[in-house]
DNA sequence: CCGATTGATGACCGATCGTTCCACAATTCC
DNA sequence: GGAATTGTGGAACGATCGGTCATCAATCGG
């Protein structure tokens, strides 16, 4: 019944997915996750509820598809922004650390590069 | 000249750490640093210029006084939040990371444990 | 064709944001 | 005792925030 999505719901949480990583979860406002994605507020709240809920989706996306540092840099966003206040960010990334693997040090390693910082020797 | 502050700068640099860190940046507001530190508003901009001046006082302060959970946690804030963006805070952090003798690993290990998050093993 | 349902579009909302400003108080120099 | 300077207290500012809503378009079952 309804009307069809004029949109592909993984391209938009990707693009939204990009503004997130680069500016931070407070630091994204809702005006630029519809500039980033094409979606109107309308369809945007429609589909994802809240700006909490694209994240969301972001981050199960990032969690089950991609790897490298765009998901890398979305789990930093998470666990710094949203894990110590938010029990359901805190459950996904809990489960997807530990299934794939990944350590303190590369938590800390990506978080300096992504902040553009080179260490001398560690 | 003029009259004399009836406050003490490293009291208000300390109650305005606690704020950041426990809420990031771009997640503590004016308004509440003004509640958390007793300063007005006026006070507050006289004697930091703005809320970014104000971190940067609190990121001196605790990199050359501060060790331990505190520390770090202001430095993962800066690092996730500030640094992408920020010469300056880039150029604090660089230098205090180096001094200290912080790694990756250290880093990681820490934000996970701010998030609540307890690894297995790793 | 006719309701019912879902999506699209964008104006609009109150709340909150970081910042500025101004009147007043205290301190210093002449 | 002015004049100059610095700090205090808090009202006010425009901008922006996340979110809602009303209207219209499309697609379905009957």
């Amino acid at each position: 019944m309804g009307r069809n999505r004029l949109f592909n719901e993984a391209d938009v949480v990707q693009r939204a997915t990009h503004a997130f990583l680069v500016a931070g979860y407070e630091g994204t406002s809702v005006g630029e996750l519809v500039t980033a994605t094409g979606l109107h507020r309308g369809s945007l709240y429609q589909a994802f509820g809240s700006k909490r809920g694209l994240f969301l989706a972001c981050l199960r996306h990032v969690v089950t598809d991609r790897s490298g540092d765009v998901a890398m840099d979305l789990v930093l966003v998470a666990l710094l922004e949203l894990a110590p206040r938010d029990p359901e960010v805190r459950g996904l990334l809990a489960d997807q650390l530990d299934r794939r693997g990944v350590t303190a040090h590369d938590l800390g390693a990506r978080l300096l590069a992504r902040a553009l910082i080179h260490p001398s020797e560690d």
